[in-house]
DNA sequence: AAACCCAGTTTTATAATATAAAACATTAGG
DNA sequence: CCTAATGTTTTATATTATAAAACTGGGTTT
């Protein structure tokens, strides 16, 4: 098996930042790995020469560098979805007033690419690059409700339906079924599955292959949309996704 | 010199990608880096499992992974610039019907962290994430002209003034000049220095304490835009960077 | 269909390299 | 001013990365 010890500690320095964690000194880290003090510091200067982790020249404390998010950037430009959707999302927002996303599957998870508050939204925290799951939230279910079964068995073996809250699907029969339902009236629905009082409706955005690439969604509080509004939301996602399925047809490229 | 060898062998790996460069084979990447193709394998192996690369199921090649997109947007995400100015950037495109841009300093670099193409805009590729030199873009001349002269002094050491275009600055002196210009009138132009043809203006963006953390630019085409439009632009970018400082302050955090 | 070639993977031996101890330096705190 | 704590550098050694070689499998050609 063959794991490289060095590399696989450098990354797991990296992944000791987060949302919650910008910066972090040497002796945080040796503890957190529970790796000597000179082993991460050699490690750390290896990750500064590349720019993957950077130094505040103020306390010398390290946090994640720059060329993280350029690198990053370059993985999601050759899905040229992102900015074709861009004026849809904006679009939606603002005839919905809510908050539209974007995102695309990977691996057992959904990751949010892109994303418009609306004027009407609660502000929510930043979820761009943020993960979720696929068997408790709108998009998720659109991501994978029109692969073919095999696919989908694929995807779902070894998966583990986390119970969110108490209308969380946790069980892959009830789950299959719902996909199902997905698939029939081809849009997605997660009715307070991920967050208490967060209703979410997702559409999927289709390629030239006609094979589904992405998802976009809205996210409506419970308290304030009611029924009939979130019909005319479905109509508008659906139309959305239409039209941008379409363009992802006649691929302009990115030049 | 503390330099992990195998670190360094991988994070040169992940520097093989870019925006040209989405997928590579094994032997590409043992070619380029002079490596043995074992040894590539289980660095790559090692990058996988942490999902900084990831594999094309189709063809088994290797890829940047999503994990780099979502630590990535942590990174900005501590500045919380980019929700704050998203707005602006759009109000501002479509005003002008030309590109708005956002930057920040990296170094001895401008970044791309965020852009909204207006309508009139000739569609250029996708930026966010890519670098931009200082002494041939407006922005990066808005970036560093409200700093002192010693930290001046200090991102200048050693910079190398690489000729864009024939109206590229290429001297210190020439350059401290035109800094010390921008001071005075508040904001950057950039007069064909870096591409031929393109002409932007970019504006300072403050936090509480005053310090420049970011620049605004739209991006504009000589052939296009006169001298009369050039001023309301300024005009009107001047404001929003205003306004976009004046929130800088009201931190309203992001939960 | 057999033989070949090329790319990728696994195994293995060896030698180079990552590692942590210890010494050193620097800063902060009492 | 001394002590404590944190970061950095040096060094020895033993682990681990490395590349050679063998192996597998897919694809192409004859």
């Amino acid at each position: 098996m063959p794991v490289i010890q060095s590399v696989d500690r450098a990354l797991r320095i990296l992944d000791l930042f987060d949302e919650h964690t910008a910066e972090l000194k040497i002796t945080d880290i040796s503890n957190q790995l529970g790796l000597h003090k000179s082993t991460v510091h050699s490690l750390l200067k290896t990750l500064l020469n590349h720019g993957y982790i950077s130094q505040n020249p103020e306390n010398g404390k390290y946090g994640l560098g720059m060329k993280l998010f350029e690198r990053g950037n370059y993985v999601i430009q050759s899905l040229d979805v992102r900015e074709l959707s861009k004026k849809y999302l904006m679009d939606l927002s603002v005839k919905t007033g809510q908050t539209a996303h974007l995102v695309i599957l990977d691996g057992k998870e959904g990751v949010y690419i892109d994303k418009v508050e609306g004027p009407m939204a609660v502000i929510l925290y930043s979820k761009i690059g943020k993960r979720i799951p696929l068997h408790c939230s709108a998009v998720g279910k659109a991501l994978i409700a029109f692969k073919d079964q095999e696919e989908i068995k694929k995807i779902l073996n070894e998966y583990v339906y986390f119970k969110q809250t108490e209308y969380t699907i946790t069980g892959e029969s009830e789950f299959l079924r719902e996909l199902q339902q997905v698939q029939s009236q081809g849009y997605a629905v997660d009715n307070q599955e991920n967050e208490p009082g967060v209703r979410c409706i997702a559409a999927p955005i289709r390629n030239h292959e006609n094979k589904v690439i992405a998802a976009i969604s809205l996210s409506t509080l419970i308290a304030r949309i009611d029924e009939a509004q979130l019909e005319t939301f479905i109509e508008q996602l659906e139309q959305a996704a239409f039209q941008l399925s379409e363009q992802m047809g006649n691929g302009i490229p990115i030049s």
